[in-house]
Order: C-alpha cells, then sequence, then structure tokens
DNA sequence: GATTCAATCTGTGTATACATTGATTGAACT
DNA sequence: AGTTCAATCAATGTATACACAGATTGAATC
C-alpha cells in the first residue's frame, strides 16, 4: 500500500496544476486532514514538498496558500527554462543515443497527420512532447539539470492551463521540434543548442500572445481574487538599458496581475 | 522563538555541508531526536528539506542517507551551474544597478591587497564573493532563477571542502570576477555571459585538478567508506562522440569513486 | 456610538503513543 | 553443517493529544 503521505502530496499536486486548487486557495491542515480522510502527519508533510516545489508558500507567517501565477511568472520560468533547455539540448547533442533520436524524428514528422486526427485533447502529440523531455532526460545523463528541470516542468503544467495551443501553433512546435531532433542526431551541440532558444522564444511568444487576448476578454474578473499589492516587491527597477546583442527572453512588459481561471470562479476564501 | 524544524534543518545541513555528517551517514530519527533534543515530528521535516535539498536520499526505501559525493558529480553540478550562472549573469548586464556593480569593480580591484594579509581562511574574499552573488541575485529580479541558483550553491558549498583554493588561483579567480562585474556595469549582455562561462571553466578545471592531486595521495582510505556498486546506474553509456564545437562542460573521464574527506576518517556505520 | 480590552477560538507547532513493515537472529530440520 | 522458517526487534509511518500564538468577536467604557 502506498504511503498516505504520498498519496496526499499527488493529489493535493494534481489539483494545483489542474486549477481545481485555484491560487490564494488557502491550504490548512485541518481542513485537508479531514478532505483527504488522513491524519495531520501526512497532510503536513505533502504540504512540506508542496513548498519546496513552489506550488505553496508561507501567508504571512500563519498558514499556506496556493502560490500565485501571473505574467511576469511566465516570463521569468522561460528565463529559466532556456537555461535549462538550451544547455540540456547540448548535452543530449553530445551524449545521445542515436537510435533514441532516429525515433523520434519519424514520430515528429507524422505530426502533421497526427494532428488531423479529431481528438480534440491532442493527447497523443502531448505525449510524444513528453517522449522527447524524456529522451533528452536520459541523454544529458545529469541528474541535478534533470532535477532542475523537472522542477520547470511542474510550474509549466500549470500556466499551460492558461493559455490554449491553437492547432497552427503546435504545428509549428512540432517543427521546431523536430530541428531540435535533427541537431541532437546530428551531435551539433550548437544547432541544438540554438533551436532550443528559437523554439522556447517563439512558445513564449504564442503564450503571451495567447494570454493578452484572454486576459483583456475578462478584465473584470481579475480584481476579485487578486491581492491589491503583490507579495513580492519584485518590480521596483525600471528594466534599466539593454543593449540589442543576445538578449534574454524577455517581452514587452505586461501586466502585473495575478490570472485565474476565468470561466470557473470558484468560492475563493478573502484571505 | 525560533522553530525546532527550522533550528534541526539549519543545524543537520550546516553539519553536512561541513563534512562533520560525512556521505552514506545514516540520518535516524529515533537517534537525531535525541541528539538534537527535540522530538521526531520537527526531525522529519528537517529530514524532509534536506531530501528536497538533495542533501539526503531514501536508503533502499528504508531510512535516510546523506548523499555521496563523487567526482561526476563536481562535473554534472558545474554543467547545471554554468547554465545558470551565465543566464543570470546576461540578465544582470541588462537590468543592474549600475552603483551596485561599480562598486564591486572597486572592491574587486582590492583584492590582490586583501590577500597578501595574513588572513589564512581568506574569510574577506568569500565574504566578497558572496556579496556578489547576492548583487547579481538582486539584479536578475527572477525568483525561479534565483532558487536554482541557490539550490546548486548548497552543493558547492559541500563540495568546496574537496579541494584547497590556493592563493594564485584565487587571485585568477578575482580577476575573472572583475571582467564578469565590468561586463555587468557596461550592460553588455553577451559578454557578461562569456565571461561567466570562461570563469566556470577555469574554476572547475582547478577543482578537477586539486581533486586529482588529493585524491591520488590517499587512494586507500577510498575503499572503506564507498559502497561496491554505485547508487545510481548511470555510468552505462560510453561517452557518445563529441564534435569539438562549443564543448559542453566536460572533462577527461575521472575516477567514479566517492570522495571523503581524507584527513578526518571518522566512525563512518557500515550500512 | 465608537473604541479598546479581554476572552475565546481557530489553527499551527510539538510531543508521544500506536501500527506496520522490513531486517536480523535464532532454532529447527534436512 | 547448511539452509530455511519463524519470531523478535528496530525503525519508520500514522494518529492523536497537548501547547501556544494570533486573530476575531464580544462587551464594557468613554
Amino acid at each position: 500500500m502506498a504511503r498516505a503521505s504520498d498519496s496526499a502530496y499527488a493529489r493535493l499536486r494534481s489539483e494545483i496544476l489542474s486549477w481545481h486548487l485555484e491560487p490564494g486557495t488557502v491550504l490548512a491542515e485541518v481542513e485537508l486532514s479531514s478532505r483527504l480522510g488522513i491524519s495531520r502527519t501526512p497532510v503536513r508533510e505533502a504540504l512540506a514538498r508542496l513548498v519546496a516545489d513552489g506550488l505553496a508558500e508561507p501567508q504571512g507567517g500563519r498558514g499556506l496558500v496556493v502560490t500565485a501565477v501571473s505574467v511576469e511568472n511566465v516570463t521569468e520560468l522561460f528565463e529559466l527554462r532556456q537555461a535549462l533547455e538550451q544547455q540540456a539540448a547540448a548535452l543530449a547533442a553530445s551524449r545521445r543515443d542515436v537510435a533514441v533520436f532516429r525515433a523520434l524524428q519519424d514520430e515528429l514528422r507524422e505530426v502533421p497527420a497526427l494532428l488531423a486526427t479529431a481528438d480534440p485533447s491532442k493527447q497523443a502529440y502531448y505525449d510524444l512532447v513528453a517522449r522527447f523531455d524524456d529522451a533528452v532526460d536520459a541523454a544529458v545523463q545529469n541528474p541535478f539539470l534533470v532535477g532542475a528541470l523537472n522542477g520547470v516542468r511542474i510550474h509549466l503544467a500549470r500556466m499551460r492551463r492558461l493559455s490554449h495551443d491553437n492547432p497552427a501553433r503546435l504545428l509549428e512546435a512540432a517543427r521546431e521540434h523536430l530541428l531540435i531532433v535533427d541537431a541532437i542526431v546530428d551531435g551539433d551541440v550548437r544547432l541544438a543548442a540554438d533551436a532550443t532558444r528559437v523554439h522556447l522564444y517563439r512558445s513564449l511568444q504564442s503564450t503571451l500572445g495567447s494570454l493578452r487576448s484572454e486576459t483583456t476578454l475578462t478584465p473584470a474578473a481579475q480584481s476579485s481574487v487578486d491581492e491589491p499589492a503583490a507579495a513580492q516587491p519584485a518590480a521596483a527597477q525600471p528594466a534599466a538599458a539593454e543593449p540589442a546583442t543576445a538578449e534574454p527572453a524577455t517581452a514587452e512588459p505586461a501586466t502585473a496581475q495575478s490570472i485565474t481561471e476565468s470561466a470557473e470562479q470558484k468560492d475563493v476564501p478573502a484571505r
């Protein structure tokens, strides 16, 4: 039988990533222990792991809340993601098992046909991307790097619910992935890193564009959940002069508002 | 009053980083609770945080042990560190507060005089490097990236005890740091990243060289602590063909043996 | 009627008792 | 003498009880 703390962690994490538990939701030990049918001890352990993942954070020194997600968070996360995935792609290109990535080439070339099928969830496509990630993880053979990548992917999974990828974007992304895999098969370290950078740049642009259109559509639903002042006093410095060289993955200044699922506006405690 | 779990975590982490608790040491809850004078509950919380940090890991599904440190770990950690610090330096160059890094320029130029003093611990030098790290963290303004960097620094602190920096290397490192700071002051994103890569490459080479000489001197002391088979079945793939382009931060294949402080060979349980 | 102080109460932090699982040791049988 | 099975033991996993701190609500006073 699995441990109660593991089950609780998996369930809470799933509920946070699926936006069933929205940002700002209070994670009270007693309430969770009764809801999950276990005692407070394993609940505490699960909550500690969520805090370590960055999915929950202390709320004013008393109690935990689900961490917020903002447009700024997306940009920040992509700055970290870019660093990690460029390095991972470069290392994969130098240490890969060629057969594995040749198979991925074949699969990625079939994506247009795969997306032509009537599966609205595009599950097959996302499974293929997950297999690509797994292949890269196995190729880099670096527990530290893979661990950092997994930490990023947790937050990516949560942010994915913010923007809805359109089919055209998925086709583009598949071609970008294919170029990365080509570079890895060829053992071209530089191209693998650069193609990864291109892919992430376009992916971020698509995500931000999707976010901008959605938040513009439902501007009133925001302020009901957000706190007036941001928890982290980040945006103090006015974005100093940025030379037009190899610029980091930044975009034009976006709204600092937190984002919640616009459709299902559940009863979030007033905190 | 501070929480018992926080005190326990800080103390255990300190003891692991200082090699007072060597790799492979069993972290038993009852023994720690009696040694630290607290109950098992806060001890469990502290141990969970150590596992999240990568300083402890499950031992065969029952009990926790302090994680091992090997030469391979050093190389792997630097692969992650390179990705993170290059990105951090690039972002710092585009968002920095110029005054802060001008002050660091002045301090770094005084390092030769600072190292000429008779302080054997070089504490003033390491404090300056810590201030540099803090300035970069503040400049990048990215909680995700800073969090990942802090995770790396924990392991770096532990590995620092493996190799002893000689004064000549410290002087070089200070000049390399100064170049990075110059680039940040100038807002030169590309130079900041490249100078960081240079610094880390030379730092890794120095560390590996120091390790090689030390492990060669005391080859017999190794096998008494190491387990015969490595915990992670990593080194299966025979290091595929690596084109001579922008190579990742790898070195010639080093010994896969775990490393322990050669001098103080304490009573490590036989596990 | 508003403000302040106190009491209660809710929720986290800690301790301890109980349960369960895996290991180890001893004896018995082959 | 070796092997196997069983029993005991030790350590983790879980539950619960207790302590304490902060917040909220009520009443009393100005």
